[in-house]
DNA sequence: TGTTAGCACTTGGGCATGTTGAGTGCTAAT
DNA sequence: ATTAGCACTCAACATGCCCAAGTGCTAACA
C-alpha cells in the first residue's frame, strides 16, 4: 500500500466531512475525489488509517469521521494554508483602516475575524509589561475614597478605587502625586513593585498611611495591566454552525465567559513556526472544549500577545489558519506603526 | 363561572408549565392545585381561557401553554413578586461588598444577577452627563498622535487617541492642557460642546489646529460617556435552561451581541410603577427575541440606566423580577452612596 | 346558572416489526 | 498491490399498533 496515497485518502475524508458534516464512506470517496483507485483499495486503505487512530465510525456501518489525532495530521503535514480571498483581503484591509485607540482596534478586528472564519473570535490585550508610567492622578471622590489612574505611555489607561482608612483633601493627594510621579515616571511597569514602597517611605509620617494605601493601589493597575483581558465576537457562530449538535454549545459558552480559562488557553499554545498554532478536541486542556479547536497566533512586538478563534473540532482548517494569520499580520503592522 | 377562579387556572397553569416544561392539562391541575372544583369544570374554564388567547394547545390532545398575552396577564395581574429567600440576599450583600471602581462594580453586579435568576444578564452604564469634568490628560503616544484622558468626578475615566494634522511637542501639549483644564473643570460633561470653542478660539494661532482636534478628541469622549455601553453575563445559562429547544438560542446572541439593539431596548422600556418592566415575547421590538422576554428596571440617580435580565419567554416571572428588583436597589445604594 | 360525571373522540409518543441502502470486511482472483 | 464480489451489519426510515393524556360535549344535577 502507498504511504502518500493514505495521507490522500485522509485529507479527502476531512475535507468532504469538513463541509458536509456526515460521515464519509469508500464509494462517495472515489467519486468525488479522482483517486485512480477503486473503492476496494480506499478501503483498505480505510482500515489502516482507523488502525493508526486517524479516523473513526461512529457505527458499524458508516463512514468514517476523523479523530482528533487525525485533524492533527491534517494540519501538520497535509494541509496547505491557503491563501485568502481577493473579497477578504479587501475586507480585512477596509475594516481595520481609520485605527483610533486600542481599544476601537480590537475590537473592530476581533469581529473582523470572527466574521471573515464563521467561528467565536478572540483577542488578548497586547502584553504591557514593558511599557513606562506615563502620567498617574489621583482624584477624590469621596472623603476616604480615591480613584487612581495611571497611564502608560503605550497609551494604555488603568483606574482604580483606593479606600483610605482616613479623610483625605485634594491638597494632599495633589502632595502626593507629585512625590510619587517624581519617582517613577518612566519607569517600567513591572519594576513598580520595587520602586513605590521607597517612595512610600519617604513620605512624612502623617502622610504614610494614604501614601501605602495608593501605592498599593497603583501597583495593583500595572498588575491588572499586565494581567491580561481579552475581546471577543462572534459567539453567536457557535449556534449557527451547530444547527444540529456536533458542538454542545453550553460548555464552550462557559470557558469563553471565563476568561481566565481562554486566557490560559491562549498564553499556553506555543509559537508554531508555521505561523499558526492549532489545538484540536481533546488536547485542549480545558474540558468544556474537548469538542472544539483552537487557531491562534500571535501579533504585536515580539508576537507576545494571542489572537485566534475558537470553533467545532470539524472546521475549516486551511481556511481559517489563512485569515487568523493574515489579520494577525494586519494587526501587528497597524499596532506596530 | 367565576372570573377569580378563571384567573387562579390561569395562574396554576403558568406556574406549572414554567417549571415542568410540559403542557398542562385539566386532570394534572385539579391534581396540583387544591381548586375546589372537578376537572371538567377547569376544562370550561380552559376553554374560555383559550377563546380569550391566553393559552393555547400545541396539539388537540395536549395540555394547555400559556400565550405571551398569557404571560402578560399574569405579570401584570396575577403574581405577586416574592421576596428573595435569605440565602440571595446574604448572596447579595457578600458578593456586592467591597466596591471597586464603577467598572468592576457593575461586572460583579452583572455576575450576581446572572447566577440569582439563571438567565442573562445585562446592565447599562449609568447615565453620567450630568457628572463634571475633572481632569484631563494629553498623552503624546507618537508625533502626530495623541491619547486624550478624560476623568468625570463620577469615576469615570474616558479615553481616546486624536491624530494631529503637525507634530506636536510635550510642551505645547502642557500648555494646552493647562489652558483646557482651566476653563472646562467642573463644568457638566454636555456642556462640553459650548464651553470648548471659545477656549480653541482663545489660543495663538500657531496651537490653534493642535487645539481644534484635541478640543473635537474631548468632546467625542464626554459624547461616548454619555453614549451608552453594557456588560453582560451569564450567556451559557442560554444553553443550559434551554436543554431541548424551546428557545432557538441562535439569534438571542445576536441580539446580545448586537449592543446597541439590547440598549435601545433598555431604554425603550417604559418605567413600571411596580418596579420592574416586562416585557414578553413579541412585544419586544426585535424580531430575535420573539421568543424571549426582558424584564429590567432603573438604577442610580433618576433611575436613568437600566438593569435587567434576558430569558426564554418560559420563565420564572415572579422570583425573576424580584432578583433584578432587589439588585438593581443594592446597586442603586451603593453606587448613590 | 354553574358544576359535574360520563363518554366518544383525537392524537402524539412509544414500541415492535419490517425494509432499505450505505458501508464494511473478507476472500479469491488478477 | 489491487480489485471484484459477496455476505454481513446497522442506522434510518416507514408502517402499524396501542396506550395514555387530554379534549369537547351532553345530560344530569344542586
Amino acid at each position: 500500500m502507498s504511504e502518500p496515497r493514505k495521507l490522500e485518502v485522509l485529507r479527502a475524508i476531512v475535507e468532504d466531512y469538513v463541509h458536509s458534516r456526515e460521515p464519509v464512506g469508500s464509494k462517495a470517496l472515489v467519486e468525488r475525489h479522482h483517486l485512480g483507485v477503486s473503492s476496494a483499495t480506499i478501503r483498505n486503505d480505510m482500515a489502516l488509517l482507523e488502525e493508526e487512530g486517524l479516523i473513526a465510525a461512529p457505527h458499524t456501518s458508516a463512514g468514517r469521521i476523523p479523530t482528533d489525532k487525525g485533524y492533527r495530521l491534517f494540519v501538520d503535514r497535509i494541509s496547505e494554508v491557503k491563501p485568502l480571498s481577493a473579497a477578504e483581503r479587501r475586507a480585512i484591509h477596509s475594516l481595520l483602516e481609520g485605527p483610533d485607540d486600542v481599544e476601537d482596534i480590537l475590537e473592530r478586528t476581533v469581529r473582523l475575524l470572527s466574521q471573515l472564519t464563521n467561528q467565536v473570535a478572540v483577542v488578548q490585550y497586547p502584553h504591557l509589561s514593558r511599557a513606562r508610567v506615563r502620567h498617574i492622578e489621583f482624584v477624590l471622590l469621596a472623603p476616604r475614597q480615591v480613584l487612581v489612574v495611571l497611564i502608560a505611555d503605550s497609551g494604555k489607561v488603568e483606574q482604580g478605587v483606593v479606600h483610605a482608612a482616613t479623610d483625605a483633601t485634594d491638597e494632599e493627594l495633589m502632595a502626593l502625586r507629585a512625590r510619587f510621579l517624581g519617582s517613577i515616571a518612566g519607569s517600567q511597569l513591572d519594576l513598580m513593585p520595587q520602586v513605590l514602597p521607597s517612595v512610600v517611605a519617604l513620605c512624612p509620617p502623617t502622610l504614610r498611611n494614604l501614601a501605602g494605601a495608593l501605592a498599593h493601589g497603583l501597583e495593583r493597575l500595572a498588575e491588572r495591566s499586565r494581567d491580561e483581558r481579552m475581546v471577543m465576537a462572534g459567539t453567536a457562530n457557535l449556534a449557527r454552525s451547530n444547527v444540529d449538535f456536533p458542538l454542545s454549545i453550553g460548555p464552550v459558552l462557559e470557558a469563553l465567559e471565563e476568561q481566565v480559562v481562554m486566557l490560559r488557553l491562549l498564553s499556553d499554545m506555543a509559537e508554531d513556526p508555521r505561523g499558526v498554532t492549532v489545538s484540536i478536541g481533546r488536547e485542549n486542556p480545558y474540558d468544556g472544549l474537548s469538542e472544539a479547536s483552537v487557531v491562534a497566533t500571535g501579533y504585536g512586538p515580539g508576537s507576545s500577545a494571542k489572537i485566534g478563534i475558537l470553533g467545532p473540532t470539524r472546521m475549516d482548517y486551511p481556511n481559517t489558519m489563512a485569515a487568523v494569520r493574515a489579520v494577525a499580520r494586519y494587526l501587528s503592522r497597524i499596532l506596530g506603526g
